[in-house]
DNA sequence: TTAAGTAAGACTCTTTTAGTCTGGTATTAT
DNA sequence: ATAATACCAGACTAAAAGAGTCTTACTTAA
């Protein structure tokens, strides 16, 4: 519960390898699965997707691999959630899935409140850049 | 992903309907099972644990039923999770069950990032009364 | 032309979450 | 007393999500 996925650590933790410790170079799928000791499919599947949204440059043959589209000021972590996820989850399947989802709806008492928190939690995905993960 | 569980939402449905609809009366697991069309079964469980925690009284037999043990004001969205959940869910692994349980330890480069987001996260969950909930 | 890399999707296994069932205990109206 | 009503507790099952694997195809430098 309230928990992020593996995708989206692997996500983060391959634009922040990419941002500091491979910041000169192109880097493959390999280099990072061995150094974290990760899933290698399940990780170049998710940069497949980092670099569809444009948030990865990819490099094809040989010698290929990946490296940062932009500035890694541009890139907040809500970029890297959507990217990976297609949007920006909801703590609540109302938000997610859109009311008409939710059999409670017109008695429902906790979606207003539930709302504010939702916003809250996006603007502090939003808030941490991938340059400040140092 | 990201998302609250069922029981969670049970639980603040609950406990809002306890401190607005219901201020001056008792009510019953089925009256709030029956308004809000939720799994009796799974919110008499939500219910138990949050009697547990003292977060509402249970009045037992035959007229019984549940009220708020506190003040509305002095109940938060953390308290109730924390309630249901045993303590307050990590975003990644290393937050719920401990450094320990990561593989990635000493080579992680994402954990204090996130823990920054984990604390923001939280005290948004703090920062919502149920007084609020209206 | 081959080795090293990405691309893509189907498939399986595991874990978590949601929901159900069964048998109990406590309290009170009658 | 007794029966009805409501909570208590834990085992069990089903469904959904998440994690990981496998296979095949495409791209390009050497």
């Amino acid at each position: 519960m309230l928990k992020l996925s593996k995708k989206i650590e692997y996500g983060l933790i391959a634009v922040r390898h990419m941002a500091v410790d491979s910041a000169n170079h192109i880097c493959t799928a390999k280099e990072i699965s061995d150094k974290y000791k990760i899933s290698y499919e399940l990780l170049a599947k998710v940069l497949q997707k980092l670099t569809k949204e444009k948030i990865i440059i990819s490099h094809q043959g040989m010698n290929g691999g990946y490296s940062l589209a932009k500035n890694a000021e541009e890139i907040t972590v809500s970029h890297i959630i959507t990217a990976i996820e297609g949007k920006f989850p909801g703590i609540v399947e109302c938000f997610s899935e859109g009311p008409e989802s939710c059999c409670i709806s017109e008695n429902c008492n906790i979606k207003n409140p539930l709302g504010k928190i939702q916003t809250n939690l996006e603007r502090t995905f939003q808030t941490m850049k991938v340059s400040e993960m140092v």
